[in-house]
DNA sequence: GTCTATACTACGATAGAC
DNA sequence: GTCTATCGTAGTATAGAC
């Protein structure tokens, strides 16, 4: 018996509204939120402008939607992490690995979020429901290294380091790192994102911030 | 998060040029290019919108010189330290001082080159002369910083670390820190430029910098 | 679910009076 | 040096045919 392929659930046809925010998560990660007009979004999906509002409810919500996505996906990646019974040590190094690896993943991550923790809070200070959702999501990823951190601490195996700096220093150590596009490319002579590119960040970031934390 | 204005206005009243770079400043750090009008820099100042043209050929061109100023600010106060004779480890912590104050000072620098950075080439690509002096200004900067970090693996006082890692982790610490804005405020629990933070900042970051980068 | 057509607003930029 | 008026374009969003 034959299959539509559409309807086929093992062949992953994506929907409009996959594609809208696939394409519109490249153009807003690049140029920003006001820097990109629905028109382009829309021209990347091969849709009409028009059609965009049968899947969003307006620019806000699209752009919410996005951040949501992107910020769950890297809870989702750091929170097992965090919860493991693991040395403090080990658990530190294990989430660095772990988020430059969700962020060298998905290239447009890194800079959706860089734009949005330097952008006055336009979005979440919304009454959007899903911009709320994404700031306790991101409310959580915070919890997380914050509590991994204060454990270390705890337990004399960090010294006593001011933990929402060091939090900081961490979120520009890779968050603003794979961000850095083009600038980024040219400081290191190849791609952010090349296999070499991402093992080697790795080390140099495990190798300096264990020193400089441990006890 | 005021613009220090003219020493004293009976004798050095500031041009409608430097009052239009100042409101400029303050919008675009805060919201970036795209997402500021010429109208609402134009009402900062108490301008009618199509005065600003009289000063300025461009948003562009506007934008390009702003972002100069910011650059040779930093260049200027940069530059002394790299050129001193002094020991790799001492001038490191020195730079790495001066680099936070000159963030410290005006708030609206970091927020700007963060956005210059994670943005894919506008300006430097531009046919604009201020944007290529911007971009020569910046190259000056990180020619600094990996001058002084190949001293220091030359002498080996610094372990081998990869210079242009070394140099987005810098960035990262300091520019990204300065530019996180409201999130930032939060996670300090005070102002990103109280007094207090701008200390514990650099006292953290030399702690941590120097401890994971000597030999 | 996508389209055309359209409403309304804002944008960057120019012309020309004062 | 600043103003008003205006141009042409593009912005978000809606209405309604298909």
């Amino acid at each position: 018996m034959e299959q539509a392929l559409a309807t086929n659930p093992l062949v992953d046809l994506p929907s409009s509204r996959e594609k809208i925010l696939d394409v519109a998560e490249q153009l807003f990660s690049r140029r920003g939120y006001a820097g990109v007009g629905l028109r382009e979004v829309a021209d990347g999906v091969g849709l009409g402008k028009s059609s965009l509002f049968h899947h969003f409810r307006s620019k806000d919500q699209l752009y919410a939607e996005l951040l949501g996505r992107v910020l769950r996906r890297l809870r989702n990646q750091l929170r097992p992490i965090v919860t493991a019974e693991l040395a403090p040590a080990e658990k530190l190094v294990r989430w660095i690995e772990a988020l430059v690896d969700a962020l060298a993943e998905q290239p447009a991550s890194a800079r959706l979020l860089v734009r949005e923790l330097v952008e006055d809070g336009q979005f979440q200070s919304e009454e959007l429901p899903e911009a709320v959702e994404a700031t306790q999501v991101l409310s959580e990823i915070l919890g997380g290294i914050r509590q991994l951190l204060a454990e270390g601490i705890e337990q004399g195996v960090f010294r006593q380091v001011s933990i929402p700096h060091t939090v900081q220093t961490l979120i520009g150590a890779t968050v603003y790192h794979f961000a850095s596009g083009e600038f980024g490319d040219g400081l290191l002579g190849r791609s952010l994102f090349s296999a070499e590119a991402v093992k080697t960040r790795k080390q140099e970031l495990i190798a300096t911030l264990q020193q400089g934390w441990m006890a």
